[in-house]
RNA sequence: GGGCCGUUAGCUCAGUCGGUAGAGCAGAAGGCUUUUAACCUUUUGGUCGAGCGUUCGAAUCGCUCACGGCCCA
């Protein structure tokens, strides 16, 4: 922009280093509330600056100029910063330099500005400018003001902008950060320690999902991304941390959709001498009180819904949700072929690859799921579906297991830990038995990995005590706290495909 | 992977039956000393997502592709 070249020839550097202001917007206008009642600070109209009594407060304060309305040789303009924004009057306080740089002003640039607060007569707080600096210059315009920047795509790829010109945008967000802050500190309170494992692991486990694939070349071996943090926390547990917990970054090479982003923030915590009933009111307690404490309500609008966050939650047994939802009692087919045969009935397209688990796993999700709206703990799952999880005393075919509902998307997911090793590897292999089988089928780079992880087995061996864990979906919560419906709203850069070259 | 919808000025959007590309905001010039979506006058700005086709003529009709959104799998 040749304004640049302007600027720069009058003298004036237009990205200078360091500017000192003294309070940001939200202190200013503050202190101007404080110094007086508005009668006192009003200032008549005819000679403005005049009226300006010498203890109006004098206040430096730097941001962002929003909009500008030029009112003969006055300019007002709105200044934001991080804390809100102020009005700058820019008029005959200004010496003849400055009011010469005020034309290469635009909207979008950073400025500093010094003068005394005062209000107009329409009570709007003021600053009476009377020295400003030019902090950057903004050489790209801003998008509209009034109706913002609501093409969707634009606000992904270039979120700076959505924060700029959406407040809404700038409030998930800020609340996204109170939540997982939140969080924190009720595990904090609860005695948790939070701790730190690898991202990069020789095998990928801890759950069912297709791992990003990469390579360290000192070592010339390939690693793959984390899709859990489950079974470094559980070493811990071993190593004798009886409550720990990671609030962290997993990576799943899946699908992308509204729910679905490739890497998303878990929150997984276990607590030794505790299991799934413990857990249960753990949740409910935790989210609650997060909601309480930043929303300052446990009931909270989802859509056209209100949902009650207050504990207890209702407690639904996974079997008895499934007959009640979908019609179909899966104990009543064991053989993954009578189910199969019992769900085509119901009208699903049936996958002939997905085994016993994935079949009841679709039930849950075309049936139950979408229903769940009021917080939900969904109970007992079958042990197929669960190979990490303990059995029930009495039944082993069914495991200490729950997932939690709320707005029809699962938020969390549950169970006391198994914790034989000699039942664990059986499980293990078992499972690498029917992926074996499904690999035959497909191809096998498409397939999800999951390899007995003997490093974990050899710690189990060494005992790991009873234990309750958990896994929370945090960008799900933060959609349940900020009524969001696509997991992009709540996460600052979502993953999208790369733009062919272009401008 | 399938279906539907979208892509027009920096931003938000119109564009009729296929007949020279439009508005508001932003930008530029001017006016206005308490405005606040300021206002008034003038004005610049377009590879109509890309390509191919139909046609005397395509933003508009057809096909292919790209990107995005929603729904389904």
């Amino acid at each position: 922009m040749e304004k640049l070249e302007r600027i720069r020839a009058a003298g004036t550097n237009p990205y200078p280093n360091h500017y000192r202001r003294t309070h940001t917007t939200e202190q200013a206008i503050a202190l101007l509330q404080q110094y007086g009642t508005s009668e006192e600070v009003n200032t008549p109209p005819g000679f403005p600056n005049r009226s300006l009594s010498e203890d109006n407060p004098l206040v430096t304060v730097a941001g962002r100029i929003t909009a500008r309305r030029k009112m003969g040789k006055l300019s007002f303009m709105d200044l934001r910063d991080g804390t809100g924004k102020i009005q700058l009057l820019l008029g005959d306080l200004l010496n003849t330099t400055q009011t010469e740089l005020l034309k290469e002003i635009d909207i979008g640039d950073i400025v500093g500005a010094n003068g005394q607060l005062f209000r107009t007569k329409t009570n709007e707080p003021t600053v009476a400018v009377s020295n400003f600096t030019l902090l950057a210059k903004s050489l790209q315009p801003l998008p509209e003001k009034w109706h913002g920047l609501s093409d969707v795509e634009t606000r992904y790829r270039q979120r700076y902008l959505d924060l700029i010109s959406n407040p809404d945008a700038q409030q998930t967000f800020k609340v996204r950060s109170q939540v997982i802050a939140a969080v924190r500190q009720f595990l904090n309170q609860c005695g948790f320690l939070e701790v730190e494992t690898p991202v990069l692991q020789p095998s990928a486990g801890g759950a069912l999902a297709r791992p990003f694939v990469t390579h360290h070349h000192a070592l010339n071996q390939n690693f793959y991304l984390r899709i859990a943090t489950e079974l470094h926390l559980k070493r811990l547990i071993i190593g004798g941390f009886d409550k720990v917990y990671e609030l962290g970054r997993i990576f799943r090479n899946e699908g992308i959709d509204t729910t679905h982003n490739p890497e998303f923030t878990t929150l997984e915590s276990y607590e030794a001498y505790a299991d799934y009933n413990d857990v249960m009111k753990m949740v409910e307690e935790m989210v609650s009180q997060v909601s309480q404490q930043i929303l300052g309500t446990t009931k909270i609008k989802f859509g056209t819904e209100t949902l009650d966050l207050t504990p207890p939650w209702r407690r639904l047994n996974l079997r008895e949700a499934v007959k009640e939802y979908s019609g179909l009692d899966f104990v009543t087919h064991p053989s993954t072929d009578s189910l199969r045969m019992a769900m085509q009935k119901l009208g699903i397209e049936v996958d002939p690859q997905k085994n016993q688990a994935r079949l009841v796993d679709e039930l849950i999700s075309t049936f139950v799921e979408p229903k769940l709206m009021s917080p939900t703990f969904l109970i007992d799952y079958p042990v197929s579906m669960s190979p990490l999880a303990k059995t029930k005393p009495n039944n082993d075919r069914v495991v200490e297991r729950f997932e939690a509902f709320a707005g029809g998307m699962e938020i969390a997911n549950a169970f006391t830990e198994l914790n034989d090793p000699v039942e664990q590897r059986e499980r293990f292999v078992q499972q690498q038995k029917e992926r074996n089988a499904e690999t035959l089928t497909q191809s096998s780079i498409e397939d999800e990995r999951e390899t007995v992880d003997e490093d974990f087995l050899q710690a189990l061996e060494y005992g790991m005590p009873p234990t309750g864990g958990l896994g929370i979906g945090i960008d799900r919560l933060v959609m349940l706290l900020t009524n969001q419906k696509s997991i992009r709203e709540v996460i600052l850069f979502p993953q999208l495909r790369e733009k062919p070259c272009s401008t």
